[in-house]
Formats: structure tokens, sequence, C-alpha cells
DNA sequence: ACGCATTTGACAACCGATTGCCATTAACTG
DNA sequence: CAGTTAATGGCAATCGGTTGTCAAATGCGT
């Protein structure tokens, strides 16, 4: 059994294969790279010595000759937010099936860190996933003018896109809620920044406008489950029997806060998520939300990027993915109380 | 007010700065990096020019010359697993603030895939932290001989290490069971290669030895909320009426099967997690759990390990660092069932 | 065995920065 | 004012690859 070499000092490089080999770098580079290229002696030679030297690209290197890295971008706002955790998990999956190298930054919800960090990431990645940019409409165009870029749960004239629709789950959502006697929701808003806290309520007050009911909308809090203390007080105070909520998020910090109340859920509220984030399933109640298949998310805009940066084969690049989204009814939702 | 110069097709080089203001690319390159070694009005045309031109030294060309890459790779078993996400979040927190770019890698539990992924980041990496490492003490050593590494949870002789030190809280997580009346404990353990799983059974059953109380170890699973079933399965098999749990994670897997299965928790059985993840105080019943800090594991993580790359200030490398835990009392544990 | 087409592989420039070495210039000493 | 020292900045090599160019070697047909 071949003994692992147990690399030496220093790692191979070409020049050390080149040298194995009686023959120049340059053919080491292309015996690696075009195969066909070398003679098929040669070029098994070569293989042979560079499995033997134990040899790895130096990707430093080949980055810099060839300008490209070999690296993909993954921009989110923030990185304790548990559904970038699956987002993330996505990329990470396809990214390194793709061989490449992900690099992941926390923009800390704010677009300036966003900015300068596409900025930097131009001349050290192929490319970025973006999700839930902060930035305006303009900024995005215009950094994704400059280099290969898909976003998540953003649309921007121009720039690819994965748009988790959760805003087409909204009717199922308030059907569900008018169904079990609702006649008074409230809409707990995101970020003001958020495209998809609007889409969400844009679609919902549609929704509650065909139907007939009355829906307001109260926020907008940060995304966290301690903005859910906050929220729970706010619906309250507005005499709602039921909630749709911009993510699991703030949705199980109200369920946290009503309880501290000594509100029942969902007895005297009922409470709708978004996401199907870890811990909706395991909250207190289980959380009804609106299931996002994240993970698939994440996986389809690697391989949308992907597609903009190999256009070998024109398997004609979409530029914009819907991803399908669905209620799942939990414990969190149940008959109006009949005050 | 200087209008965004708004990066014009190509990232300026030095060679344009240098061309702007009349010198050679390698006073430009020394103007910016030992500003001393320069005549101050020169550096000044230099760093004005620098700024107009909207300069950003290119990462990779830097790398390849001065064989620092100013990223640093991070390591986990498993994205997924909340319990590393605070941990990077701490990573990157600190790794920001010191100007280094963090390189996420899943090492999918997979030894081979973490020693492969150990090699690749030698050459396009200055360090590692690794998290939970799969890898035996052998390799592991070797593979730090060939690159600044810290480890998480992971005590290997002449490897730095960050350990949160959950075993430390073992005994008062007995002594909490045993107040409320508890003989029959079991522990419920991780993974057979995890280290952190055996070094809680060591003192678990150390301190049940003191305390002449019975322990007996199930398992192992792995760190997963579907582990949880089997694991429930097997405790509530194995007669006992309270659970030590490797981590959070299975404990809440048996918080729902227990359910599933008409059990009461914690009147038919308690349960005690490890590491008080996201999720811990929302679950149902809420976790009693040993707390630790993960985001600040990672952020002594970093520091160690830059101060392994800078050794500048003989601020006495420390070699091992321990964080301290303890217990967090919730509503999974309670009086023994008195059968 | 000769000439032509084709393959194969060596050479060298280049990517963008860093850095050792040296020449120039300025400043200071005696 | 000569001589020494220090400050300054330019040249060129280097990091490890990629890639265009071109000469040499090979194979083919006749």
């Amino acid at each position: 059994m071949a003994t692992q070499p147990m690399a030496t000092g220093r790692p191979a490089t070409i020049h050390d294969i080149a040298a194995l080999c009686g023959v120049a770098a340059s053919t080491v580079s292309r015996a690696l790279a075009n195969p066909e290229r070398v003679n098929i002696r040669t070029r098994e030679r070569i293989q042979a010595a560079a499995v033997e030297l134990n040899y790895t690209p130096n990707s430093q290197a080949k980055a810099l000759s060839s300008g490209r890295t070999g690296a993909v971008g993954v921009l989110v706002p923030d990185i304790t937010n548990p559904f970038y955790f699956d987002l993330i998990r996505g990329t990470q999956l396809q990214l390194k099936a793709a061989g490449y190298t992900q690099l992941l930054v926390d923009t800390e919800e704010s677009d300036e860190v966003e900015a300068s960090t596409l900025e930097q990431l131009r001349k050290s990645a192929d490319g970025v996933i973006v999700a839930a940019s902060r930035l305006n409409d303009e900024a995005l165009a215009a950094a994704a003018a400059r280099m290969p870029m898909v976003t998540v749960n953003r649309d921007v004239d121009g720039v690819p896109a994965v748009i988790i629709d959760t805003p087409s789950a909204m009717p199922q959502a308030l059907d569900h809620l008018i169904s079990l006697g609702h006649t008074s929701v409230a809409y707990v808003s995101g970020p003001a920044v958020s495209q998809s806290s609007a889409r969400r309520w844009t679609a919902l007050s549609e929704a509650a406008e065909e139907r007939g009911v009355e829906v307001r909308r109260i926020g907008p809090f940060a995304p966290k489950t301690q903005s859910g203390a906050a929220a729970a007080d706010a619906a309250v105070h507005s005499g709602v029997t039921a909630c749709i909520v911009f993510n699991d998020l703030i949705a199980i910090g109200m369920l946290q806060r009503l309880r501290e109340r000594g509100l029942r859920v969902p007895e005297d509220m009922s409470i709708v998520g978004c996401d199907d984030i870890f811990g909706a399933d395991f909250c207190n109640p289980p959380l009804t939300t609106m299931s996002s298949p994240i993970e698939q998310a994440g996986r389809v805009a690697v391989s949308m990027l992907l597609a903009q940066l190999n256009p070998l084969a024109g398997g004609g690049n979409r530029s914009r993915s819907v991803m399908p989204t669905h209620l799942t009814v939990r414990g969190s939702t149940g008959p109006a109380r009949s005050n």
C-alpha cells in the first residue's frame, strides 16, 4: 500500500513536477488542464508525478494568472438568523460539488458593509449570491453589472434572482384563518427595507380585500426573536385575533411574550409565521407557518450563478427562479376567540 | 462633495497609481505598506491618488507574493447544527474586525473531507480553526504542525485549543437531578469519535460514583434532532427517570418523541441537554441545559490564532483556553416519578 | 526516402503585488 | 567645504501558475 507521502516541508508546485519529469512547467500545466494537448505518455508520467508529490494547485496563483478565483461570495444580513442557516447549507453543498469555495460574509444588516464587501469581493470572487440585500435597487443593479450576481428574495431589473414565493401562499394562510372564524387579522411586518416583507404585505392585503376581511399592518420589527415581545404587545393592543408574521423568528418571540402575558395560543391569538425555520416545529405551540424550500433555494441560486460563469451549454440561463411555498398547519392557529 | 468615482471598467492597480504620480510601482507599494519608508509628500500624493482611483489591493496578488492570504479557514462538522452557528458568528465577527476573511467549510462529519480540506487550506489560508475535529490525534497534530491551528473542543498535545468546559458542569447537573429525587440516570452519548462526548461521559460517571448514583450510558447517537427518537426509546426502555444528553439537538428530538409516545416531560422523564443552542429556550418544555459561551469561544479561538500569526506583542500565547459553563434550569427537569 | 500536415512541448510574457538591493540625493558632522 | 551617513525611491526578481507563439518532432502519403 502506498504510504501516504506525508506532505513534506513545502507543498509541491508544477515546477517540482516539471523537474521530476524533465519537461517544462508549462507542459505540466497543460497536461493537467487540457490533457488532450499533451502526449498521452508524457501526460501519464506527469499525472503520476503529481500524485506522487501530492500536488495541489495553488489557488492564489491560479486566480492571479487566469482571472478566475474559484470562490463565490455569499452575503447574508445576519448569520445567526436560522433562515440563512438553511440557505447557506444549500449554497455550501452545491458550491463544493462544483469545486468552488464559499466565502461567507455577514453584512450585519448594513447597506454600507454590503456595498464595501461587494467591492472587495469583486476581485476575490468569481461571483456573489446576495440574500435579502439591504441595498437600493440602483446600487444593487450597478454592483450586478460589475460582477456575476444572483440575488435571493430580491427582485431588481436585470439581476438574476431566486425568489421564494411566500406571497403566493398568503391567500392560503388567510383562508385558513378565515375558515377558523377570524375576521380581524394583523400583518406583523419586517424591516422597512426588506422587499420580502413588502411583497408579503402586498399579497396579503390584496387577498384580504378580495375576501372582504380587515387586515391591518403593524411594525416594522427587526427580524429577531427579541422583537417578538413588542410585536405581541402591539398585536394585542390592536385587538386582532390572529397575526400573520413576517418571519418565524418574530413569531416565536411573540409566542413567548404572549405566554408571559398569560395569553393562550391559539385560543386567544392565532399566529402564522413565514419560512418554517429550524425550531418552528418544536416551539410551543408548534408554529403554523409558510414552509419554504430554503436549502433548495440556495442550491438553485448557485446553479444559476455557475451557469452565468460557465456559459457553455446553452442551457438557457434562466434569470429568475421562483420557489413554491405552502402553508404548514401546526398548533399555533385555531378557532377565533368568540368575544 | 466628491462624487463617488463609480468604479470604472477595471479595478485600479498600483501601476495605475504609479503612473498617475510618476513614481515606480514599488514606491506605491511601500507608501501603502510602510508609510515611514517614503517621503511624506510623495506618500500623500500616492494616498490621494489611491483614494481617487478607488484602489483596493488585489488580495490574490498580495497573497502570492507575500505568502499571507489574509484568510482563515473555519472547519465545522455540520453547518446546520445550531451550535456551530454561534461559533461561526463569533469567528466571523472577530476575523472581520482583524481584517481577515473567513473561509467556512462543512466537513460533513467526515475525517477524509476534513483532512483534504486542511491540505487544501494550507495554501489558501493563513491558519485554521477546527471545531470538533473528527480526525485522530495523530493526524490532527500532524496537520497542526504544518499550519497554524486552533481547535475547539478538542484537546491534542501541542495544539492550541479552546475548550468549552461542559464536563465541569456535569456535577451541577447531576446534583440538580439528585435533588429532585432521581437515582437512575442515563447519559445519552454523542458520536463515538467525539472527544466532547467522551469527556462529558467521564466527568459524569466520576461525579456519579462520588455520589453513589447509578448512571448508565446509551448510544452513540448522531448529533441531530432525528436521533432523538431512538435515544428517547432507548432511554425509556432502560427504565431511567432522567437523562443527561450529549447535546441539545438530540435532547430536543427526545422531547418530541416522548410527547409522541404520550410521556410527559418532566413528570415521566427529566431531560438535561448541553450547549444551550438556539431553540433550547422555546422548545416544549423549555430545556434545562448546560449553557456555553459558544460565540465567545469562537472569538477566543480567533484571538489565539491571530496571536500565533502575528507574534509581535509578547502577550504570552496561551495554548489552551477553557470557557466556563453553567447549568441553566428550565422546564424539562422536575421531581422524579415516584414509581 | 522526401515533403507536407499535424502534433507536441519549450520559451517567455504576464497577472499584481512584495521585497532585496542599489543608486541617488539630502542632511549632517567635523 | 569635504566626507560620511541616512533617507528615499527605482530596478528587477519573485511568488505559481496560464497562455500565446513558435520550433522541433512525428506521422502520413506517395
